[in-house]
DNA sequence: TAGGCCATCTGGTCCT
DNA sequence: AGGACCAGATGGCCTA
């Protein structure tokens, strides 16, 4: 543990501190070193006066002084005297001299830099959440909560559609997929997903917009943008997108084809690969697709996946997609979401690729 | 300026 | 005993 934190770059402050302290230097260095390496905190919270004034004369204290100073141990304010004050119950509490001091305020820091390495840990594998839920953007990142959230959602819609082995309608799908979340992040999300998040917020006001579904997901045609379809390759390309810089939507044009790339949504890139490539079958492969390959229209359309390898894929690469097929559903989108929407259904048409995915459910 | 979000510190508890 | 985990506290930053 402590060797993972000595390997640690970004403790390396705190390392040299411990180096300092494992030579016994002084207080006044160790101060120092504090405040220079704590980013916008309290430099001295981690001596703090108050804190550590309780842990000193609190929970410390059993486990702090263990050898030589035994006559020092029994000295507690007031235990000296056994005969004439009824003795203090609890732990006794010992004097804490410059030694314990110093041994307490390493082990106070090396459990700080600890619990440092773990939250960093912990926001590293919230960032790989980050980027393969929908709506990965590295400008304007969700928070935990609502990535979370947004996590969880996901993972319901997926198991939706292996669950039902249909196509959602984009609406149903966002709908799901935002419940929950606050107003920004869904705004967000359907952004992302191509549909005007004020035209989704009529369908959830409007029950109606239900009739163009069964159940919770119903047969509509919409591409919709997964994570990371930001990444520069899916801007690539010169169609100009008619949805406004919310509305782009990168997966719709590396998916059919355009990989335009509207300038007012330029997320951020994607870097690298995060997780096994993910299908909407269930099965995690790992997918090399040629520029080339005659399946590549067909795995956009019934396939969450994205290629570890940047540029692995014509007109895309690193983003992964998952394209429903088509159905009606269209009076339910506004104008602006009209011309995508045809476009992604007529491309639909020509890719057969959902009755394959059914016969597979079907087996 | 209030509120949301975040990083960090801290002490307690549980586990190995 | 030491580390992991957790929750509360605190203060900074940002935005509406």
């Amino acid at each position: 543990m402590l060797t993972r934190l000595f390997n640690d770059p970004s403790l390396l402050p705190d390392v040299q501190k411990y180096s300092g302290w494992a030579d016994d230097s002084d207080d006044e260095k160790i101060k120092e070193d504090d405040g220079d390496t704590r980013d916008n905190m309290d430099a001295s919270s981690e001596l703090r006066g108050g804190s550590r004034t309780h842990s000193e004369h609190a929970g410390e204290d059993e486990d702090d002084e263990d050898e030589d100073d035994g006559a020092e141990d029994d000295e507690c304010d007031g235990d000296d005297t056994e005969g004439e004050r009824p003795k203090k119950r609890g732990p006794k509490k010992r004097k804490m001299t410059q030694a314990r001091i110093e041994r307490s305020k390493m082990r106070r820091i090396k459990a700080n830099a600890r619990e440092r390495t773990r939250m960093h840990d912990l926001n590293s594998a919230l960032d790989n959440l980050r980027k393969v839920v929908p709506c990965y953007s590295k400008t304007q990142k969700l928070s935990k909560i609502e990535t979370l959230r947004l996590a969880k959602n996901y993972i319901w819609a997926l198991s939706e559609i292996l669950r039902s082995g249909k196509r959602p309608d984009l609406v149903s799908y966002v709908q799901t997929l935002c419940k929950g979340l606050s107003q920004p992040t869904t705004n967000l999300v359907a952004g992302c997903l191509q549909l005007n998040s004020r035209n989704f917020l009529t369908e959830q006001q409007c029950p109606e917009g239900a009739r163009y579904g069964s159940g919770s997901f119903a047969m509509h045609s919409y591409p919709y943008q997964c994570a990371r379809l930001s990444s520069p390759h899916c801007r690539q390309g010169s169609n100009s997108h008619p949805l406004g810089s919310h509305g782009y939507c990168p997966a719709y044009d590396s998916a059919y084809g355009g990989g335009g790339g509207s300038p007012e949504y330029n997320s951020p890139e994607y870097e690298g690969p995060l997780s096994p490539p993910l299908c909407v079958n269930g099965n995690f492969a790992l997918k090399h697709q040629g520029a080339a390959s005659p399946d590549h229209d067909k795995a956009y359309h019934y396939s969450m996946h994205y290629s570890g390898l940047p540029g692995s894929r014509a007109g895309g690469g690193g983003a992964h997609n998952l394209v429903f097929g088509s159905s009606g559903a269209r009076g339910a989108i506004h104008s602006e979401n009209v011309l995508p929407y045809h476009d992604m259904h007529l491309h639909h048409e020509r890719a057969p690729a959902y009755d394959e995915l059914n016969a597979f459910f079907h087996n």
